[in-house]
DNA sequence: ATCATTGCAAACACTTTGCATACGC
DNA sequence: GCGTATGCAAAGTGTTTGCAATGAT
C-alpha cells in the first residue's frame, strides 16, 4: 500500500471512531501502526516533530488521550514512571527488563480467573506484566 | 497473637530478608499487613504519622523501595498516577474500576504464556490488571 | 566513634490546565 | 464565521536527591 492510500485508511479508521482525521491525530495513528516499540509520549514527539515541525508534547498528550478514550489503544502502565503506548490489537502480556529496560510483547494462550469476575463486572482492558531480566542480559552481563 | 508478639514476629521477619527493624520500617510492614486495600504512599503516610509524629514521606519511600528490592512487596502500577503497595502473598489479579478508582484482588486459576518465556527469561514479577466498571457502579449508576 | 537511618527542602520528570492562536467546514 | 484543534507557558503532582541531624551498636 502506498503513502497516500495508507493515510487515506488511517483517516477512515479515525472517522469511523468519531474522530477527526487531522494532520496530527493522522501521524500519531501512523506512527503507533508502525512502531510495536511500546513507545513513550516523548520518544513519539521527538519522531514526529520531524515530519510535523510545528508539533507539540501537548497534542501528543491529547491524541493519545483521545484515542484512548475510543479504545483505539492502550496504555502501558508497567513502567512505573511513564505511560507507554500500544495499538490496540490481541491480547498478549508484556515483559520488561529490570536491568536494560527493554519491553517486549510475548503470547499468552490462556489465562483462567474466577469467571465470577467477567460476569459481575464490565470489562473494558486486560493487562498481564512480567518483569524480571531478559535473555540477553543474562547472557551478557553476570546478575 | 498481641501486639508485642506481633512487633517481634516483623523484626525477625525483617531481619530475615537482611533489614534492620527501625520503629518505621516495622510499623510500615505492620500497616501493610493489616491493610490490603493498596495504599499509595501518601495513604501510608497519613496513617502512620498518627502512631509515628516525626515520620517523613521520604522514610516510606524509602522504607518501600528497600521491602521491594527484597522482595517483600510488590508495586502496582495499575493506576496511572500514582504506585501502590501490596504485601507479596500468592499471585493473584488487580481489578480497578475506571468509575469509582477502586482495586480489588481476585483469583486467578492460571495463565499459560509461551513456555520460552519462562525458560529464556528470569522473572521476578507477574501482575495482571483488569480495567472496567465494577459491579456496584454497574448496579448504582447509568454507565 | 562510626556507620546506618531518618527527615527536611529542593529538585525532577511526567502530565495536565488555561488560554490565545490557527484551522476547517 | 463558528466550533474545534493546536500549542505555548505555567501549574500540578508523585517521586527522587542532597545533605544535615539523629540514632544504634
Amino acid at each position: 500500500m502506498n503513502d497516500k492510500n495508507q493515510i487515506s485508511n488511517i483517516s477512515e479508521i479515525l472517522r469511523e471512531n468519531g474522530i477527526s482525521p487531522s494532520l496530527q491525530r493522522i501521524q500519531v495513528y501512523k506512527y503507533l501502526l508502525e512502531n510495536h516499540t511500546h513507545p513513550n509520549v516523548d520518544t513519539i514527539y521527538k519522531d514526529l516533530v520531524h515530519i510535523i515541525p510545528t508539533l507539540s508534547k501537548t497534542t501528543v498528550y491529547n491524541t493519545l488521550k483521545l484515542f484512548q478514550s475510543k479504545g483505539l489503544v492502550s496504555v502501558l502502565t508497567i513502567d512505573e514512571n511513564e505511560a507507554r503506548f500500544d495499538i490496540n490489537t490481541h491480547i498478549h502480556g508484556h515483559f520488561k527488563c529490570i536491568n536494560c529496560n527493554k519491553i517486549f510483547d510475548f503470547d499468552v494462550e490462556s489465562i483462567k480467573i474466577d469467571p465470577k469476575i467477567e460476569k459481575e463486572n464490565k470489562i473494558i482492558d486486560e493487562q498481564f506484566y512480567i518483569k524480571g531480566f531478559c535473555k540477553e542480559c543474562l547472557e551478557n552481563e553476570e546478575i
